[in-house]
DNA sequence: ACCGCCGGGTGCC
DNA sequence: ACCGCCGGGTGCC
C-alpha cells in the first residue's frame, strides 16, 4: 500500500508503522472531497467556539505542543461507540478521542456536514490521561442553529466571546475569528487575485540575481535572466533548509503555523515553482537544470575534453564511458536497453551514490532514508510531464539547446509502442511523456511503470493544469515518487487560490500536502482577508517561486530588454455629413437620457442608455454600422411585447457588435453575459454570486430591483443576420476608414515588411474595413472571438509567417484570444475605437509587444473630435488614476454615481 | 487520576 | 447494616 500521508512512519514515538498507516489514510481519506459534500473548501462562518476534553491520552503515541492545532475524525466504525470522534496531530498520529459526551453531538453534526469542526489544544499535554482541547465550528449560516440546537440538547453550549482568552492558535482567537468573520468575503475576481500576487513576486527580485553558468553540454548560450533563474534553481536542489514554517526547538523540529512538532527532521523540499512569463525561456532554463545540476552540483554529462583531462582525478565520479542509450523513439528503445544492460556494469565505481545513480536506479526503493545526511541516492532520470501540444517543443528544445553529439538519453514516453519497463525508464536521463499517458497509466495502479521509478527530478510544465484535487491525473502526479520536484507555469493561479493546494502538495511541502492543513491555516483565512496569513501565503510563495515577467526588474535593469512602445493619438475630423449624422443621434440621445437623468432613472434604464452610446460610438467609426436593430433603440417604444424577447433583444443591442462592456459587479469585460429582468447585463457568475448571498432579499446592483436566479435571461450567441455589410451595396467609406487606409499606405511606402494589427471593438467594423483593404490590394487576414480554433490556429499561423505572400494586416477584435496569443509579426497597431476597458488595451498591443518582438511597436489611437470617444479616452484616463490610488476600492455606491456622471458629461446634460 | 466511580469490607469511639 | 465510611482497584471510545 502506497503512503499518501506519506510520513506517518516518521515519528519515533510512532511504534507500529501499519497501524499509523491507516490511522493517516483516515486522517487523509477525510479531508478528500469523497461521496458526501464537504465544507472545508468554503469558508464558512464560525458559530463559536467551547473546550471539550480529549480522553484516551495513554493508549496512544501521538504527541502534541502547547497551542497545536489538531484534526478530528470520525470512526463510525468504532466497537465501542459508534459516535466515536478521533484526535490526530498534524502527521496523523493519534492523539486520543474526544469524551464520549461531546462526541455524540459532534458526531451528528459532523456526520451531517452541518459544520466543519477544528480543533486546537491549549495547553499541550498536562498529564497522561486526558486534556482540553478548543473546537472551533464553522459552516454554513443556514446551519448555525441547527447546530447550536444539537449542541444544547447534548448540555453543551459555545463559548461567550467576551471570556474567551485561552486556546490561541497563531491568529486564531474566537474575539480574532469572529471580528474577521464580520467583514463580508468578497471573493477576489481572477484580475485582482493575478495583481496581487505578480505583486508578492515584486519585492523578492533582488535577492535572486546571482548567475550560475551551464554546462559544457548545453549548446544555447543563457540570457542573464536564466542564468540567475538556473542559480537559483539548482539552490533550491541542493538546499539543505528546513521547509517554511519549521524551526529547531531543542530536540524537537516544529511547525511554527501549527505548533506540530516531531523528532525526524522534516523532508527537505527540493524544487519549487518557476512562474516567468511567458516567452523568458522555462524550458531552455530546466533543460540546463536538468544538464548542470545532476548530483551535487555536478552536471549530467561530462564533455569530452573534461574526461580526458581529469580522467584520474574523476575516475570515480565520471559517468559511463560507454553509454549507449538514445531512444528518442520507441522502436529505438528495446536495442538501447539491450546495449546499456551489457555495458552497463562495466565500470568500477566506489561512490556508491553517485555510482547507483550513473548506473540509473533501479526499482522505487522503499522510502527507508531519513536523515537528512545519510540518505544515499539512487536516482538518476528526470520526468518531464507537459500537455500533449507541448510535447513536440520539448524534444525540439533538446536537440536544439543540448550540444551536439552528447549521449543524452531521452525518452519519449508516449504512444501505445512506448516501453513500459521502468528498469529501462530509470535509466534514462530524461523521459518525457504527457498528462494523459500518465494518468492513463495511473488507471491501472499496480502496473503504472511511471510510478515505479524513483525520479530524480519530476517537472510539471504548464503546471497549472493539475488544479482540481479529485482529477485522476491530480492524483496521479501526486503519487510520483521523486527527490525534487519542479512546477513550471506562466500562470500558477488560474481562478483562485483553491488552485494552489495541489502545487504545494505536490512539492510535499509539510503540512500543506493535507488539505484540512491548507485550508485551516492559509486558503480560508487568506479568502477571509486575514493578513497574518497572507502574509504567511507570501512567505511560502516567496521562497518556493521565481517569478519575473517581461517587465520584471533586477537591479534596475529590466530582466528582459523589449523594443520600444510609442502610442500616438491621432484625431479624427467627421465629414459634414457624419457629423449632423452623430449630431442628429446625440440630440436624439440627449432627450432620452435627459428624461432619465431628471427622473432619476439612469441606472434602471442603463440598457437603453449602453445603447444610445454605442449608437455614438458606432457613427464615430462608420455610419453604415448601425444594424437595423440598432435603431430602434432609444425608446422603449417598439419592443416585442414578449418581456423574454425584449430582453434578449436588448441584451443583444449592447453586445452583439462585439462592443466590450463590462460588468458593473466585476468592473471586468462580461463572462458569460445575462440580462436582468430589470434589463441589466451582468457576468452571470458575478450575479448570481449576488443572489446566492442575499437569497430572497437580492436586489439588482445598479437599480435596487428584486431579482432572483430563475429571472435571468442569456445571451444567444451573435446571430450574424449577414445583411447590408457584404460588398453587395455601394461601398461608402468614412473618415475613420480613410484616415486608417492613409496610414496603413504610408506604413507600406515605408517597409513593406512592416505588419499591422487593426483593432476593432466592433466585429462588424472589421467586416465593413475588408472592403477598402481588398481595394488597395492588402492581403490580410482576421481573428474574431467566433472563430473557432482551428481557423484561429490558422489564421495566427498566416500572419506570423514572415514570407513576402503573407498577410501584412490582421483584422483583431479586441477580446479575442487569451493572454498567450502571440502577434510579434505585427509592430504597427491601430486601434480603431476607443475601449471602457483600459487593460483591455493594454492586452491587446502586448500581444505584439513581447518576447520576440523585433522594432519598435508603434500604436495608433483613432479618436473622433468632439465626440464620445474622446469622452471615454479621459474617463478611462481617470479610472487608471483612480484604480493605482484606490486599488479598485470604490463602494458600489461610488461607482452608480459616478457612472451617472460619466453619462451626463458625455451627452452634455 | 493529587480525580470520580465502583464495589467489597466493614461497623461506637 | 435495606445505611455511611474507608480504602483499594481502576480508568477512552
Amino acid at each position: 500500500m502506497r503512503r499518501r500521508f506519506g510520513t506517518a512512519g516518521l515519528d519515533l514515538l510512532d511504534t507500529d508503522p501499519s497501524e499509523s498507516v491507516t490511522l493517516s489514510q483516515a486522517v487523509q481519506s477525510s479531508t478528500e472531497e469523497g461521496a458526501r459534500p464537504d465544507l472545508d473548501g468554503e469558508a464558512g462562518v464560525l458559530f463559536g467556539a467551547m473546550t471539550g476534553s480529549v480522553v484516551g491520552l495513554r493508549y496512544y503515541t501521538g504527541v502534541v505542543n502547547k497551542r497545536e492545532m489538531v484534526s478530528l475524525v470520525r470512526e463510525p466504525h468504532n466497537p465501542y461507540d459508534r459516535n466515536a470522534v478521533m484526535v490526530a496531530n498534524v502527521y496523523g498520529n493519534q492523539v486520543g478521542h474526544i469524551k464520549k459526551e461531546l462526541a455524540a453531538p459532534m458526531a451528528y453534526i459532523m456526520d451531517n456536514n452541518l459544520a466543519k469542526i477544528e480543533g486546537v489544544v491549549p495547553y499541550g499535554k498536562t498529564n497522561k490521561f486526558s486534556m482540553s482541547v478548543t473546537l472551533f465550528f464553522w459552516g454554513e449560516e443556514e446551519n448555525r442553529a441547527a447546530v447550536t440546537t444539537k449542541l444544547n440538547h447534548c448540555g453543551f453550549r459555545f463559548d461567550p466571546v467576551k471570556g474567551f482568552k485561552s486556546a490561541k492558535a497563531p491568529g486564531s482567537s474566537l474575539q480574532e475569528m469572529l471580528s474577521k468573520n464580520l467583514v463580508a468575503a468578497v471573493p477576489l475576481t481572477a484580475e485582482q487575485m493575478k495583481n496581487s500576487f505578480d505583486k508578492m513576486f515584486d519585492d523578492l527580485m533582488a535577492d535572486k540575481t546571482r548567475e550560475m553558468e551551464a554546462a559544457d553540454a548545453v549548446f544555447t548560450p543563457l540570457l542573464p535572466h536564466q542564468k540567475q533563474a538556473l542559480y537559483w534553481m539548482a539552490a533550491r536542489e541542493n538546499n539543505d533548509h528546513l521547509p517554511p514554517f519549521w524551526e529547531q526547538k531543542g530536540d524537537l523540529y516544529v511547525n511554527v503555523l501549527t505548533n506540530f512538532g516531531v523528532k525526524q527532521r522534516p523532508e527537505r523540499v527540493l524544487g519549487g515553482i518557476l512562474a516567468d512569463d511567458m516567452g523568458l525561456g522555462k524550458t531552455l532554463t530546466t533543460i540546463a537544470l536538468i544538464m548542470s545540476n545532476f548530483h551535487d552540483g555536478r552536471p549530467l554529462l561530462l564533455d569530452k575534453a573534461d574526461q580526458k583531462a581529469s580522467s584520474s582525478l574523476l575516475k570515480r565520479r565520471r559517468k559511463d564511458p560507454i553509454k549507449t542509450e538514445k531512444a528518442a523513439s520507441p522502436k529505438k528503445a528495446r536495442t538501447a536497453e539491450k546495449a546499456s544492460s551489457s555495458a552497463g556494469g562495466a565500470v568500477l565505481l566506489e561512490d556508491a551514490g553517485f555510482a547507483a545513480a550513473l548506473a540509473g536506479g533501479s526499482a522505487k526503493s522503499k522510502k527507508t532514508k531519513s536523515g537528512a545526511d545519510s540518505r544515499i541516492s539512487t536516482a538518476r532520470a528526470t520526468l518531464i510531464i507537459c500537455p500533449l501540444s507541448v510535447l513536440s517543443n520539448w524534444l525540439d528544445q533538446f536537440e536544439q539547446h543540448v550540444r551536439f553529439g552528447e549521449n543524452l538519453s531521452v525518452y519519449l514516453y508516449y504512444g501505445t509502442e512506448r516501453c513500459r519497463d521502468h528498469n529501462f525508464l530509470s535509466r534514462q536521463d530524461v523521459v518525457l511523456t504527457t498528462y494523459n499517458v500518465l494518468s492513463a497509466d495511473y488507471g491501472n495502479k499496480e502496473s503504472s511503470p511511471l510510478h515505479k521509478v524513483s525520479w530524480l527530478r519530476v517537472v510539471l510544465d504548464e503546471g497549472h493544469v493539475v488544479r482540481n484535487p479529485n482529477a485522476q491525473q491530480t492524483k496521479a502526479v501526486l503519487d510520483l515518487s521523486s527527490e525534487r520536484r519542479w512546477i513550471l507555469s506562466g500562470t500558477p493561479i488560474q481562478n483562485s487560490l483553491k488552485d494552489l493546494w495541489v502545487l504545494m502538495a505536490f512539492l510535499k511541502l509539510k503540512p500543506f500536502d493535507v488539505k484540512e492543513w491548507w485550508n485551516r491555516v492559509i486558503q480560508r483565512p487568506v479568502t477571509q482577508g486575514d493578513r497574518e496569513s497572507l502574509k504567511n501565503l507570501q512567505a511560502l510563495i516567496k521562497g518556493i517561486t521565481l517569478r519575473r515577467t517581461k517587465t520584471s526588474k533586477v537591479a534596475g535593469k529590466s530582466v528582459v530588454e523589449l523594443p520600444q512602445k510609442k502610442m500616438f493619438v491621432q484625431r479624427v475630423t467627421l465629414s459634414e455629413e457624419e457629423r449632423q449624422e452623430y449630431d442628429l443621434a446625440k440630440t436624439e440621445g440627449q432627450k432620452v437620457i435627459g428624461r432619465y437623468v431628471t427622473e432619476g432613472t439612469v441606472l434602471t434604464n442603463y440598457a437603453d442608455v449602453l445603447a444610445i452610446l454605442v449608437r455614438l460610438r458606432q457613427i464615430c467609426c462608420h455610419p453604415g454600422l448601425l444594424g437595423s436593430y440598432a435603431r430602434v433603440s432609444s425608446g422603449d417604444t417598439s419592443a416585442p411585447s414578449d418581456l423574454q424577447e425584449r430582453l434578449i433583444s436588448k441584451i443583444r443591442l449592447v453586445l452583439s457588435c462585439g462592443s466590450d462592456e463590462e460588468c458593473a459587479i466585476c468592473l471586468d469585460s462580461l463572462r458569460q453575459p445575462v440580462i436582468t429582468y430589470c434589463a441589466h447585463v451582468f457576468c452571470r457568475p458575478c450575479i448570481c454570486e449576488v443572489i446566492r448571498s442575499e437569497q430572497e432579499r437580492a436586489k439588482c446592483p445598479l437599480c435596487r430591483a428584486h431579482i432572483n436566479t430563475k429571472e435571468l435571461v442569456e445571451y444567444p450567441g451573435d446571430k450574424e443576420t449577414g445583411t447590408s455589410t457584404s460588398g453587395k451595396e455601394k461601398w461608402r467609406s468614412s473618415s475613420k476608414v480613410d484616415a486608417l487606409m492613409g496610414r496603413l499606405l504610408q506604413v507600406h511606402g515605408e517597409d513593406p515588411a512592416v505588419k499591422s494589427l487593426v483593432v476593432s471593438q466592433f466585429t462588424r467594423f472589421l467586416t465593413l474595413l475588408e472592403t477598402p483593404l481588398r481595394q488597395h490590394g492588402f492581403t490580410f487576414t482576421r481573428l474574431d472571438g467566433s472563430m473557432n480554433q482551428r481557423s484561429r490556429v490558422k489564421a495566427i499561423a498566416e500572419f506570423q509567417d514572415s514570407s513576402p505572400s503573407s498577410p501584412s494586416i490582421m483584422l483583431l477584435s479586441l477580446t479575442a484570444g487569451g493572454v498567450g496569443l502571440n502577434l510579434t509579426a505585427a509592430s504597427r497597431v491601430f486601434m480603431m475605437d476607443p475601449s471602457w476597458n483600459p487593460a483591455a488595451e493594454d492586452q491587446c498591443v502586448d500581444r505584439c509587444h513581447r518576447l520576440g518582438q523585433t522594432r519598435d511597436v508603434i500604436i495608433t489611437k483613432f479618436i473622433v473630435k468632439n465626440s464620445v470617444e474622446e469622452d471615454m479616452m479621459r474617463i478611462q484616463l481617470n479610472k487608471k488614476e483612480l484604480m493605482e490610488k484606490t486599488f479598485g476600492s470604490k463602494s458600489v455606491q461610488d461607482q452608480r454615481q459616478s457612472r451617472i456622471e460619466e453619462i451626463k458629461t458625455m451627452m452634455a446634460l
